[in-house]
RNA sequence: GGGUCGGUGGCAGAGCGGUCAAAUGCCCAUGACUGUAAAUCAUGUGCCUCACGGCUACGAAGGUUCGAAUCCUUCCCGGCCCA
């Protein structure tokens, strides 16, 4: 028995405010000139396969459904709860943008209202952001996500904010909300499990958050979402909703997880991942710096490198092939998926000459500063190298600091600032140009 | 509502009147070794000062004391138990 909410069952049901209209009626598309739907049996197999953890109900069912012409709305939704995209959400893009080419309707999905809430997390009640922080978090993000979906064109990636929907929803359309879900579901998610164990807190509030996302999909009424593999249990819920409210089957694919460089999950907070705004030199640099084992993960998840191809070179590194070239390749891949071939090339040649060869790279900040004698502290410090002087001088006695080549431990030293530049160094990766 | 335990640096977690800018571990930074690897080892890790030293900081505000993260009062927040 499905639940259909309509205007109607204002009387006595609840009737949702918000239902997404056609999406053609926006767009001033006709149904003539509907992108068409596309049957490529490899893209499709690809989709189903390549980067993907599970799929809901089941693999089979979902390659059924893609093979019957039928155009389907998916989406994925992203919190705003950093400045940066990184890798990771490249997959959920890069899976996006195959249904694009497909031909399928897909929708980019902003949590904006979500990222209030705040999605559980294993360890604490994760801070409620506020509207501000979200909207500075936001900058940036549809031209970071360009770079691998079009949001232009025939068949445009829609970009939407769940906070047109949620923000409107009635005390009573949340209570229905909250009907469908037992306290026993969600302390079966593991997070809050462990959370009980420990003592720490759970908020009431962070019961909602898989309803609110489930709700997404209601109001968006698609036909599929997709989404990380820790993004399950929330998919799932969502899942159960669209068959009630909407008696919908939705589909879920849930992509693997791919470990940030330094061998944590990739996470917009902790701003440890390879993000879609960073440089493409800086992008080959954070990849080179995953640990050898990762590197048929990060070929598999992050590239289009042929499967086969990557069962190869696993069994070349345990015969003894030293992994740094494989490593460089991947690396290579995953800058030529996000910014194309020339761009990859050119973060290999630096990533070559400056770390390989020791060499001082080409593109430096340049910093003027007037001239005259400056004390070195002050320096890196204003040249953003260093946080506080304390550190500044700290770095410079620890013997890591250079300049003009020069190694200096003198904390007090100081530079002679004049219309010439003087390279400061400091570890391997910061440098600068100061001059007056 | 009652009882009880607790709130310490980015995190975890010691300290329970002076020797506390606060043990230890993690994270992080720099150095060594390297393949910018990883692992390991070393050093550092509040801010300011050339320095003596100063300033801010142990949930918040007051108080006791020569002296408080440590004791007292009130308040705020959380866990657990009871109603």
């Amino acid at each position: 028995m499905s639940f259909r909410p309509s205007a109607s069952s204002a009387s006595g049901g609840i009737a949702f405010a918000w239902r997404e209209r056609d999406p053609s009626a926006g767009l001033g598309m006709t149904n003539k000139n509907m992108p068409k739907v596309i049957l490529d049996k490899e893209l499709i197999e690809k989709f189903l396969t390549r980067g993907v953890e599970a799929v809901y109900p089941s693999v089979d069912a979902l390659r059924e459904k893609l093979m019957s012409g039928e155009r389907l709305r998916v989406y994925q939704g992203f919190d705003p709860t950093g400045k940066y995209l990184h890798v990771g959400h490249a997959m959920g893009i890069r899976a996006l943008r195959i249904l694009q080419q497909l031909g399928h309707e897909v929708i980019f999905l902003v949590g904006d209202y979500t990222a209030r809430v705040g999605d559980p997390d294993k360890e604490s009640v994760r801070k409620m952001l506020t509207a501000k922080e979200i909207e500075e978090n936001l900058q940036g993000w549809k031209e970071q996500a360009a770079q691998l979906i079009d949001f232009e064109g025939d068949n445009p990636v829609r970009f939407k904010r769940n906070y047109e929907w949620l923000a409107q929803l009635k005390l009573d359309e949340l209570i229905k909300l909250m009907s469908h879900m037992t306290v026993q579901q969600m302390l079966e998610r593991d997070m809050f499990e462990r959370r009980l164990e420990e003592g720490n807190p759970i908020g009431l509030h962070e019961f909602i958050y898989p309803l609110l996302q489930g709700y997404d999909g209601v109001a968006l009424d698609v036909d599929m979402e997709i989404g990380g593999a820790d993004q399950t249990f929330n998919m799932l819920t969502g899942r159960e909703l669209s068959r009630v409210y909407s008696g919908k089957e939705k589909f879920i694919r849930a992509n693997k997880m791919m470990d940030a460089p330094d061998g944590r999950t990739m996470s917009k907070t902790k701003g440890n991942g390879i993000n879609l705004g960073d440089s493409s030199e800086d992008m080959y640099g954070k990849a080179m710096s995953y640990s050898d084992d990762h590197i048929a993960m990060g070929l598999e998840l992050l590239t289009d490198v042929p499967l086969e191809a990557i069962k190869e070179i696993q069994s070349e590194i345990s015969k003894g092939v030293n992994p740094m070239n494989y490593k460089k390749m991947m690396a290579f891949e995953i800058v030529k998926t996000i910014r194309g071939e020339e761009e990859a090339v050119k973060a290999q040649r630096s990533f070559e000459a400056t770390v390989q060869n020791k060499e001082v790279p080409a593109d430096i900040p340049v910093l003027k500063i007037k001239a005259g004698n400056h004390r070195l502290t002050d320096l890196l410090v204003e040249s953003g190298l260093a946080p506080s002087k304390s550190e500044a001088g700290r770095l410079i006695a620890g013997g890591g600091v250079k300049v003009d080549g020069q190694k200096i431990d003198d904390k007090d030293a100081e530079v002679a600032v004049a219309d010439k530049e003087i390279l400061i160094q400091k570890g391997k990766r910061g440098f600068v140009k100061i001059r007056s």
